[in-house]
DNA sequence: CAATCCCCCATCGATTGACGATGGGAGCGG
DNA sequence: CCGCTCCCATCGTCAATCGATGGGGGATTG
């Protein structure tokens, strides 16, 4: 049993990722708390979601890792965003806003 | 290979095709094109996609299906949407707004 | 009237991506 | 020193889209 309720449009994942760094680096924690509170509670990253799609972005190249310590004095891994990983947001970003007018022109009126 | 650019954000096909059928019942290749249409060819739904998808629907009781001609005079299967069709459509229209509202919100300012 | 195009059905295999469960380790407060 | 919270990460499973593929039957055209 597995993967029961999506609570996230897959092939999101990435973009929120790539926005919540464009603002300073974070470490994984710290992107799953933040996603999770901008979207007022809906949008719960789970870690077993969340690394594997950092594993990802670092492959890409759109984000760096470095370890660091965090705010509380923990052992933490501080992802940043790369140039080309700015790049993608934007397309991403695009992407994502033009797929989901079609379908919002489609539930309108069909 | 496979799946390399999905056109569609993942899981919201049902909820596309419900919608095409609220109408009146259409056979597959009218839901797919219907869907292209209206979405400006946004969304370019496979017919390798739309069939399993159907198969979704029917198992789940939420559309019913019956052989009929279509207007060229061809043989297609006409889908109709069940009463829990409809409850399925409201129900996931809802769940789709939500989620991709969240998602905006985080996307405009993190 | 035969060739051909378009309509219309359907399945298989590969791939992707999210998730539940699980397993650490290390600082901090009581 | 006990447990809580923070923080990392992987494994196995499952759902779902997509490319490729196959086939049949009207209708149109040359």
């Amino acid at each position: 049993m597995a993967s029961r309720q999506p609570e996230l449009l897959p092939g999101t994942l990435d973009l929120l990722i790539l926005r919540t760094l464009v603002r300073e680096p974070m470490h994984g924690y710290g992107i799953a708390s933040r996603v999770r509170e901008l979207s007022k509670d809906v949008l719960r990253v789970g870690e077993s979601s969340l690394y594997p799609a950092l594993q990802r972005l670092l492959l890409n190249g759109w984000v760096k890792a470095e370890w660091g310590t965090s705010e509380n004095n923990r052992r933490a891994r501080y992802y940043t965003l790369t140039a080309a990983g700015k790049q993608q947001l934007v397309a991403e970003r695009q992407e994502f806003e033009r797929i989901v007018l079609a379908i919002q022109n489609v539930l309108q009126f069909a």
